[in-house]
DNA sequence: AGCACGCCGACT
DNA sequence: GTCGGCGTGCTC
């Protein structure tokens, strides 16, 4: 849309609004404004139906999208300067566009909640008072506590805040607002940050690199002024944390802000304790177990350039940044890096194009690098770095395969496991047991009639939780009384069939009396402090045994832990989804890595039916880069990502017939123009569970081997839904690249 | 997504 | 006779 108002009419805001819809809303500017100085990224209060919206500005213009006469005015508008900053609105313009989302919906999802109200921005930062009108001389008051109020603040230009108010005396609060009230003092606007986001004063000192970090850390700093990716694959404990380190330093001391994204497991109190001890520079940090106003706080601090360190999740991608310098996304290869519900992006994804707008470097690191990530590697797209030594004494833990093939089973625990646990509690070092799953037993089997304990909203079993005495739903929450007897039959020889977390503690604890046995997953270690505090534990324990799920995968160092056991690799071996042998491969190495971190070398046990499966023992032989150099080219002779492109429409609804009702629709409707353009559907074929917390879901696989080819046809497919009536019957959301796709 | 309009069932 | 079910249409 073109901006300079060369003709006579009037000039029109174009803005995004939050509603499920593509299209832009021009709107007229308020009255008493002649809207030339609008920039893109002010918020704007819009007549929206029946209702009034918080839209956000994206260009000005002079053609209306729609005939003058329906274009209504703007209410008001909510901002002197843009809240949404040029490159965050160039970004989220990007991702609406690829990942076919409405724009209006994008910019609502990344505006801090207070930033979603028709107000202007609060000031997150603690207030400050100041006399009225800035005067010098104090006003007089009659009562006590009010002239000492005066005083302070007269001999305080720039304001005191509450700390600096409280000398006073107590119920100075309510004298002050007295004053406020007579209008002698005033909340200051300049407001100033609090001196640092954490306490710990910084300047720890760096380690020497060793020379694959010395090169890792050269490479990326001879090139600060450009755009480029750098996948950094350095194994566990080869201080790939140090070389983010050491570059942040350097960003940091030109004057440039730094943005570390991390998945949300990975977000934990030692990271942030770590990057808050090496920097003399403030450091925010963002993420989903804040409040509303820690958030908002922290995306303030970020925007106004006060936070020189971003480190969140996910969703600071968005995060303004008017100096960003460097963009670190570590663990890239998570998939909580995807959001999963709405606007389904990627973060990984999107920092890359950050940086590529903002002409900075981009460093994606990961121990299991993505399969995405080293075919961009492999296509010289990427700069691929690696770090193949352990820093230290650290030596590489051995791996070895159990085969379970007529063994004797007793609670999931082979005999070679418990073997290696007697051994290693002997040598007074501590065993970790890995087992995908909570609670006692994944099902509840009557021994006499095969009656199993079902979820009534799922497709799925109940899990026993013995420790709760409950059956729960995993997948919806739903949660029963254990039964005393078959509801069928009503047998009492009811039993536990499989195993969680709560029984491979159990069979421990009956193994080793004496020997402290602690598990660590949701059930059990609720908050973040909780985690700590066990972590702590385990830190300072002699001998034990640790049993745990995914919780106890990532980020976490466990130095005294030398032996792994992993109790069910075969999950994930022979899955529907394409992706589940990589996610397995990566969990493998990932636990595998907690262990034989200090002087010790660490063993891992991985228990299987399947010690012959080309996946293991490539994983075995040659490690997670054998694995992936197999898996990708598994993937580009079957044509699947990352060598062709694909996207999923879902689609949902309370009965069985309406999801694939409707996709069938979409297929008869649009498989020959697809086709024609290059994409081909295929399906509709049910979810994985096809029901699920009581609604039915099926899907439709669109894939192209041209990335364009796929994006056009998604973008006219979503603006086509949009308007059919077909699509109101079912809840539908389109997902381009998807993480799980069949 | 909201929100209203518009036609068909069990209730004071 | 009404309250209210959710199908359909619209939002500059």
């Amino acid at each position: 849309m073109p901006k300079p108002n060369t003709s006579r009419g009037p000039i029109y805001l174009r803005t995004a609004v939050p509603a499920p819809l593509s299209q832009l809303f021009d709107y007229l500017p308020p009255p008493a404004h002649n809207g030339s100085a609008v920039q893109p990224g002010v918020r704007v209060l819009v007549p929206f139906g029946r209702s009034n919206k918080v839209a956000v500005v994206v260009a000005t213009g002079t053609e209306p999208g729609v005939a003058a006469a329906r274009v209504r005015p703007a209410i008001q508008l909510l901002d002197s300067l843009p809240t949404v900053p040029r490159p965050i609105m160039r970004l989220a313009q990007w991702a609406a566009d690829y990942y076919a989302h409405p724009l209006g919906d994008v910019m609502h999802g990344i505006l801090p909640p207070p930033a979603r109200l028709a107000k202007p921005l609060p000031s997150p930062y603690p207030h400050r008072w100041r006399l009225a009108g800035g005067d010098a001389v104090a006003p007089q008051s009659r009562a006590p506590l009010q002239s000492r109020l005066l005083e302070q603040l007269a001999g305080a230009p720039d304001g005191l805040d509450a700390d600096g108010l409280a000398a006073c005396g107590g119920g100075w609060r309510r004298a002050l607002a007295a004053l406020v009230d007579k209008g002698l003092v005033e909340v200051s606007r300049h407001y100033a940050p609090p001196a640092r986001f954490g306490k710990a004063p910084g300047g720890d000192p760096p380690v020497t690199p060793n020379a694959e970090q010395a090169a890792a850390i050269e490479a990326i700093c001879t090139s600060l002024d450009e755009f480029g990716v750098f996948a950094l694959e350095g194994v566990t404990g080869s201080g790939k944390t140090e070389v983010y380190l050491q570059v942040m330093h350097q960003v940091l001391q030109r004057g440039c802000q730094v943005l570390l994204l991390v998945p949300e497991i990975g977000l934990t109190p030692q990271l942030v304790a770590r990057v808050r001890s090496r920097f003399r520079y403030p450091v925010a940090v963002l993420h989903s177990a804040l409040t509303d106003s820690e958030r908002y706080r922290a995306w303030f601090a970020a925007r106004e350039g006060h936070a020189r360190v971003l480190l969140g999740t996910r969703s600071a991608v968005f995060a303004p940044l008017p100096d960003l310098g460097l963009i670190i996304v570590d663990e890239e290869h998570d998939a909580s890096l995807k959001q999963q519900d709405g606007f389904r992006y990627h973060a990984r994804d999107l920092a890359v194009v950050r940086a590529q707008h903002a002409g900075i470097p981009a460093v994606l690191g990961s121990a299991t690098p993505s399969l995405e990530t080293l075919a961009n590697a492999q296509r010289g797209r990427y700069r691929h770095l690696r770090l193949r030594q352990r820093t230290g004494s650290a030596s590489f833990p051995v791996l070895k395969l159990v085969d379970l093939k007529r063994r004797p089973l007793r609670e999931g625990l082979s005999e070679p496991l418990l073997e290696a646990a007697r051994t290693h509690l002997a040598n007074d070092d501590q065993v970790l047991i890995f087992i995908n799953r909570r609670g006692f037993a994944p099902t509840l089997l009557c021994h006499d009639c095969a009656w199993a304990a079902d979820c009534p909203r799922c497709d799925s079993r109940l899990t026993l939780h013995r420790g709760k005495k409950k059956l729960q739903c995993h997948h919806c929450g739903h949660s029963t009384a254990v039964p005393a007897q078959c509801p069928d039959c009503a047998s009492e020889a009811l039993s536990p069939v499989g195993e969680g977390t709560e029984r491979i503690e159990a069979a421990m604890r009956e193994r080793f009396p004496g020997t402290p046995v602690l598990r660590i997953d949701r059930d059990n270690v609720r908050g973040r402090d909780r985690l700590e505090q066990v972590l702590a534990q385990v830190a300072a324990a002699e001998p034990c045994i640790l049993v745990g799920t995914q919780m106890l995968a990532k980020g976490h160092h466990f130095p005294r832990v030398t032996l792994v056991g992993v109790i069910n690799a075969d999950r994930g071996l022979y899955s529907v989804d394409f992706r589940a042998p990589e996610q397995l491969a990566q969990l493998i190495v990932q636990v595998a890595g907690r262990a034989g971190r200090a002087a010790k070398p660490g063993e891992v046990l991985i228990q299987t039916h399947n010690p012959e499966h080309p996946l293991l023992t490539l994983l075995i032989d040659k490690g997670y880069p054998g694995f992936s150099d197999a898996a990708l080219r598994e993937r580009r002779a079957a044509a699947l990502p990352p060598f062709a492109r694909i996207a999923l429409l879902r689609a949902e609804a309370n009965t069985v017939a309406h999801p694939s009702r409707f996709l069938q629709f979409v297929r008869d409707t649009y498989a020959a123009p697809a086709s024609a353009g290059g994409v081909q559907l295929l399906g509709p074929v049910p979810a994985p569970m096809e029901r699920m917390a009581g609604r039915y879901r099926a899907q439709l696989l669109l894939h192209s081997s041209a990335r364009r080819a796929l994006h056009d046809f998604c973008k006219t497919l979503r603006r086509d839904l949009e308007q059919h009536a077909q699509s109101r019957r079912v809840r539908w959301s389109l997902d381009i690249d998807p993480q799980d796709s069949l």
